[in-house]
DNA sequence: GCCCGAAATTGATCCAGAGCAAGGAAGCGG
DNA sequence: CCGCTTCCTTGCTCTGGATCAATTTCGGGC
């Protein structure tokens, strides 16, 4: 079972799987699958009910809530996992998950996470850390987004990108500017005229 | 020890200590303490560490982020309880707490809390649980206010109050209309001239 | 190198809701 | 019953950012 070694691998590699003995990896894995899905392709959808915690291998995944306006709540990248929270809740998914690159994920059932949660102290103290980071980002997201104007936003989301430290860097973005800009809660048109107008007064 | 006693009563009334065994309840509550606050006392402010976990008995607490204008991100009633997320977080408190009617409160250190993660597994799925749900709400609430107008979180917020199924009741709002107006993320000038154009309407 | 669709820029207009200011209740201690 | 404070209402103005509408630039395939 390549697939199989394969997502043991990968899960090995995460933070949350970080200490977690081979043997217990393997069972996991057994419950797991890798899934494969090109640029574009919407992994799932808001009111679905969640097939797993989802773990990025490579690639890139967008969560977001879409209304007539689109927000990103956040990207997902290699080496982190989303869905988490709804694993333990009997709720359908509140977002949209879709790929914004070639990504391989894999797919773990709950069932095997709640009997590791009983068996593995360390995992479980490990998943309530992961989880508490996940709500206060979130918490300070929102507290951007309803105390912040656009402009402050994006300075704190830019400096958030550069490495601790460095006056002055010089930064790749992780997607699209329209796609930057939905996580920032605004609109590509206005991500734009401020990326410009901070342009002209120097400070970028 | 009249509040320890006490304490182990209040907590045994929590969803989250519903099924842990008195013996550690009674382990639990040597490290809490009861709180009395009156109405309007600070809890605790942004940036500061947490004492612990707190609980409420009775009263109201509001948890909310302040700039220029306030946003409440949860009021907490009674058998509630708050500061979990940061309990596992070497971090600084996201949110400034203060208490919006006399309150008596329960505060858990947070060692002997992990201790009873690591003992009881019920505990800890409670504990996830919980935070799951938490979340969730967060992610809701994000929603309202990035996606619908005032008009809308406001026709949400009232029949989220509503018994369900009723097709016309009334209801009271758990505090006053100002608090409630930063609940919902709009000033209580625009609150009141909304529920006033809903009564028009007659929707109301 | 050339073409085409996708992404980005730029300009012009519009609007929901904030901010400011000036009254009205409504509770309450004396 | 009065005066004080605290909360609520209502009218007016102002503004950040959305929306609409053209262009312009970019990236990748052939």
């Amino acid at each position: 079972m390549v697939n199989r070694t394969l997502a043991a691998d990968i899960l090995g590699k995460l933070p949350l799987f970080r200490h977690t003995p081979p043997a217990r990896l393997a069972e996991i894995a057994r419950h797991a699958r890798t899934e494969h899905v090109a640029r574009g392709t919407v992994i799932a959808r808001r009111g679905e009910k969640p097939r797993g915690l989802m773990a990025v291998a490579y690639g890139l995944v967008k969560l977001s809530l879409k209304g007539e306006t689109e927000k990103v709540l956040r990207l997902v990248g290699p080496g982190e996992t989303f869905a988490e929270a709804v694993l333990f809740l009997d709720k359908p998914l509140p977002v949209d998950a879709v790929a914004l690159a070639d990504t391989l994920l894999v797919v773990v059932r709950a069932a095997p996470l709640l009997a590791l949660i009983d068996a593995d102290r360390a995992f479980a103290r490990g998943l309530l850390a992961s989880m508490s980071q996940r709500m206060h980002e979130l918490v300070m997201d929102f507290e951007a987004t309803t105390q912040h104007g656009a402009r402050e936003r994006l300075a704190g989301y830019l400096d958030s990108l550069a490495p601790p430290g460095a006056v002055q860097a010089s930064v790749q973005l992780p997607a699209s500017k329209t796609v930057i800009a939905a996580r920032l809660g605004v609109t590509k048109e206005t991500l734009s005229r401020l990326l410009r107008q901070m342009g002209d007064e120097g400070l970028i």
